[in-house]
RNA sequence: GCCGGAGUGGCGGAAUGGCAGACGCGACGGAUUCAAAAUCCGUUGCCCGCAAGGGCGUGUGGGUUCAAGUCCCACCUCCGGCACCA
């Protein structure tokens, strides 16, 4: 009874492709032939094992590999684990073990079902991104980014030792000269603000913040500086704007990282600071003078405000300004009787959050300062203000406020009542009362007056430059990388820190050399975080923190890198992953890179492609690559949700609540679908049909009790039957819910399959007896050829639902068939062999044919299979389906028209009738337009 | 609020401006069977009709066209993302 049984063939033929090095890719692609590299975003091992949405990606690009490789070209198709982050590590605080031991079990799990689904990895390129000799490069890569600055003028990285260094600075000596290159790294130690929780004893990241309190636990975070590591990726923001241009990405990711780049254009301009005593018009025309010959300075002194705005157009309707609370020059403008209120309102926001700073829908908030600015054009007195919606770390830190142009200046100024000036009215039409954004006209703007925004602005800027007062500005809403973590799993840092005899540092700083990475974690049994936000690798023992050379001492960097960092470089190193002597060679490198399809799930649209997009143009820059972008196609895949569910809801009262009545204290309930039928645009209950029901799909999670997990699937369809039915449920990148009835529908199409080559009703293992050696007829050879066609044009637009669905139309055509020529049969393997490659190895064994069918050429479509010699085609009159007609496949418009008149149903429509207009194109349609008032009735 | 994406049978979904609903699930009917499962064959958008046939139909309203699910305008709903960036 050889009945199909996936779970006997699936492990035969896994072993047989391993044993037999079925996926090796070689070094380099072999001369002339072409070179296809197919990637998917490598998983984090977490303990709960395979998603069954990670297969969803790894199945559309395992399809394309081997239709690739049956294509004959060259395939890099490498998998493996990105496995540092947070939950090994709170695994290990719970329990003690270290997060070596666990993210090595949870690779092996993942390992163990990455391979049950058959997919066609060159297993031997296998890496995680824990490995030392990965960790090794990582930091190697690190220590290039610590090694380079970036040259504004040729919008380049270059080694430092390239940095111009002003005479000044050489003059002031060796530690200067240092200083100096270590702030125009690319990897720079900063100061920054971060949110820690004194209770959890650990920093937390912002999205880990809320309403000022922790997610977990609700406990205070207080904001406090720390010294971090920052990569400077705002040096390459240009860069990794333009450079998206070319890219063949879905353009709504190009957006959402052109958003979060945010590049914005404007003018910076300088507000005088008058002195606190003395003549200010005096001091402000001679400050005007100066500046008229000096010209606009690159960093401003502190007798000047400098802000940064996109609509210089708006300039005289300036009523007020307002600096962050953590702006530089807020205590020289606080007068003495704002001080206490400043102070307060300060204290206050540093409490704060970014999270809660911007929350949108609270009022607004501010203090005035005391103090007034000067005008650089109409020399008018500006009061300063404080407010935290303006945000220190954007643009100068300091805003003009025009309430009458800008929605979030116009709420202030209502708040405080502040003073609105119209400067800007609509092309089309009045003034308008209040606020108005957009773009328009300019009024009471002095000179400008009359002049539209545009003309405005490029003027404004040029008289403001001229006058050395301003200048254009480019902005941007990209911070530098915040790259450092307070965490025991994740790289350690090359650097060394130099100390005193006291163990205090020095500010000296020193890369670990080449030659002595990897820097290895320390052993430690407690990963608990501590007091103080000091990481974990602080308690390491001396012998690991601290080191000598050239006769000084050093104290290591106890900060590590956060997971970001391994999946920034991953796809590179695949191609070279045994590579002892560099992290990558030119040679392979030249021959592999870009990545031509690239594989995953949207939520890394924005961090993982950016960061890995800046890492590549600094190695780019740095020549170690040699193309400037790493990833040429990008494909998303939808997410799977779970079942569709129906949920009733039950009145706290008792009985049940219509859906669109319910409320907080109805409870929800599952309904299964019998009890639920539809009634118009939405589903009621079955016996009370004035009761309403949802309908969703929802997203799987633990709580909900909806997740599928992949290893029951295959033990209950098969592997074969999971590949096929997550392409064959919809569109790759469409959000779709699970169907467990659908993958049954899958699985019942498998088995046709194999009834369609094996006898099932034999003892053994034989071909059915309706399989012969005759040749396929024309009908047959059509109908083949046209599936293959199909089939081929489908993977390479990765429309794989669409392919699926043509291979059962040619297996339901087949199926009846008392004789099936192999001459049919065996393409079909073939063709089958990339969607169900377990299944297909078996037939084709059946079949007698040399395995791997996996190896097997891709049949060749035949043109003259494709053509038919008659058509149907459908005949319209006034648009409207009337009839069909058979003719020769080449029939002419005449002919067409001809034949369809001469149709016995068309020709009494027509009877009579005076037609006003044929229609008729060649081998789609007929279509007679009658003269009016003559429609037929 | 802003930015994406999507609305097509009971469900998942097909459809270079040219026969709406391919393919699958489900449902119904038949064959096979002592029976059931499995398998094979058929029907299945809605309404009227015994039928032939006819009418309606791709979120809503308008438009372009011989012809619109597809193009244009306005709107509604759902999903996802971003969110005081001056």
């Amino acid at each position: 009874m050889p009945r199909y049984q996936p779970a006997r063939i699936e492990p035969k033929w896994q072993a047989w492709w391993e044993a037999h090095g079925t996926f090796a890719t070689p070094r380099l692609p072999p001369p002339g032939a072409a070179k296809a590299y197919l990637l998917d975003m490598f998983p984090y091992p977490s303990g709960d094992g395979l998603h069954v949405g990670h297969p969803e990606g790894y199945t559309a690009t395992d399809i394309v590999a081997r239709f690739e490789r049956m294509r004959g070209t060259a395939v890099m198709h490498p998998m493996g684990f990105d496995a540092f982050g947070l939950p090994a590590e709170e695994h290990a605080i719970r329990t003690g073990t270290p997060p070596r031991e666990s993210t090595e079990r949870n690779i092996a799990t993942f390992r163990r079902q990455l391979k049950m689904l058959g997919f066609s990895y060159d297993w031997g390129r296998e890496l995680a991104t824990t490995d030392p000799e990965y960790v090794r490069w990582t930091q190697w890569i690190f220590l290039v980014l610590f090694d380079t600055w970036f040259d504004p003028d040729t919008q380049r990285g270059r080694p430092i030792a390239e940095l111009p260094i002003p005479p000044a600075i050489a003059a002031a000596g060796e530690a200067a000269v240092a200083r100096y290159r270590d702030e125009h790294r690319l990897a720079y130690q900063s100061e920054a603000p971060v949110n820690w929780c004194p209770a959890l004893g650990t920093v937390l990241a912002n999205e880990e913040v809320i309403g000022g309190v922790s997610e977990r636990g609700g406990h205070p975070v207080v904001r406090i500086p720390l010294r971090q590591w920052m990569l400077r990726i705002t040096a390459y923001a240009d860069r990794l704007d333009r450079e998206l241009d070319g890219l063949g990405w879905p353009e709504s990711i190009k957006k959402l990282q052109r958003d979060w780049i945010g590049r914005s254009t404007g003018a910076e301009v300088d507000f005088f600071v008058p002195p606190a005593a003395g003549d200010v018009t005096a001091a402000f025309e001679a400050w005007k003078r100066q500046r008229a010959e000096s010209g606009y300075p690159a960093t401003p002194a502190d007798d000047v405000l400098r802000i940064y705005t996109t609509r210089p157009d708006t300039l005289y309707g300036v009523t007020c300004m307002v600096v962050a609370p953590e702006h530089p020059l807020l205590d020289r403008l606080t007068t003495p009787d704002q001080r206490e209120a400043i102070a307060t309102y300060r204290e206050a926001a540093s409490r704060k959050s970014d999270l809660d700073r911007t929350d949108l829908a609270r009022e607004k908030t501010g203090v005035f300062t005391g103090s007034h600015v000067i005008h650089p054009l109409t020399g008018a007195a500006v009061p300063v203000w404080v407010a935290d919606y303006v945000l220190a770390s954007y643009g100068t830190g300091g805003i003009m406020s025009v309430p009458a142009h800008d929605d979030r200046d116009f709420e202030f100024a209502k708040t405080f009542g502040l003073e609105v000036t119209t400067v800007i009215e609509p092309l089309d039409g009045g003034p308008v009362e209040g606020l108005f954004t957009g773009r328009g006209r300019a009024v009471a703007s002095g000179p400008y007056t009359g002049l539209e925004t545009a003309a405005f602005i490029e003027r404004v800027a040029a008289d403001l430059e001229a006058a050395g007062l301003g200048r254009p500005a480019v902005n941007y809403k990209l911070r530098d990388w915040l790259f450092s973590r307070q965490r025991f799993w994740g790289e350690p840092f090359p650097i060394l820190h130099e100390v005193d005899s006291h163990d205090r540092p020095t500010g000296v700083v020193r890369p670990v050399e080449e030659a002595e990475l990897p820097v290895p974690l320390p052993p430690l049994t407690d990963f608990k975080p501590g007091d103080t936000p000091d990481p974990p690798l602080s308690r390491a023992g001396h012998e690991w923190l601290f080191v000598e050379r050239d006769g000084r001492r050093y104290r290591r960097e106890t900060n590590t890198m956060p997971q970001w960092a391994g999946s920034c470089w991953y796809y590179l190193r695949f191609l070279d992953p045994a590579n002892t002597e560099r992290f990558l060679d030119p040679e392979v490198e030249q021959a592999w890179m870009p990545v031509d399809l690239y594989v995953g799930g949207a939520e890394h649209a924005v961090l993982h492609l950016l960061y890995a997009r800046f890492w590549h143009k600094v190695l780019h820059d740095r020549g170690y690559v040699s193309h400037p972008e790493p990833f040429g196609r990008l494909v998303n895949q939808g997410m799977i949700l779970g079942e569709m569910e129906f949920t009733g809801y039950r009145a706290a009262a008792g009985g049940w609540i219509s859906a669109e009545q319910r409320t907080e204290a109805d409870t929800p309930v599952r309904l299964p679908a019998e009890q639920v039928e539809k009634q118009g645009e939405h589903f009621v209950l079955r016996d009370m049909p004035t009761i309403r029901v949802e309908s969703r799909a929802y997203k799987m999670s633990k709580s909900r009790g909806n997740v599928v997990n992949p290893d029951e699937v295959v033990r209950e369809f098969g592997a074969d039957s999971l590949r096929l039915y997550e392409m064959f449920m919809g569109p790759l990148e469409a959000t779709k819910p699970w169907s467990t009835a659908g993958v049954g529908g899958v699985r019942t199409f498998l088995d046709r399959c194999w009834r369609l080559v094996v006898d099932e009703r034999a003892d053994d293992l034989v071909l059915a007896p309706q399989v012969v050696d005759d040749p396929a007829s024309d009908e047959q050879l059509r109908e083949l050829h046209r599936m293959i066609d199909k089939v081929t044009r489908d993977i390479e637009a990765l429309s794989f639902n669409t392919a699926i669905a043509r291979m059962m139309e040619f297996v339901n055509f087949c199926t009846p068939l008392p004789r099936r020529p192999r001459a049919l049969l065996e393409p079909f393997v073939t063709v089958l062999a990339p969607f169900a490659p377990h299944l297909a190895e078996e037939l084709w064994e059946v079949l007698g044919r040399p395995a791997p069918v996996s190896l097997a050429p891709w049949p060749t479509v035949e043109e003259r299979w494709l053509r038919d010699e008659t058509v149907e085609i459908p005949v319209q009159v006034q648009g409207k389906l009337r009839g069909r007609v058979v003719v020769p496949a080449d029939a002419d418009a005449t002919a067409l028209q001809s034949a369809a008149a001469a149709d016995p149903r068309i020709a009494q429509l027509l009877a009579g009738r005076t037609i006003a207009k044929v229609v008729a194109v060649p081998g789609r349609m007929v279509n007679f337009v009658l003269a009016k008032s003559e429609s037929p009735s």
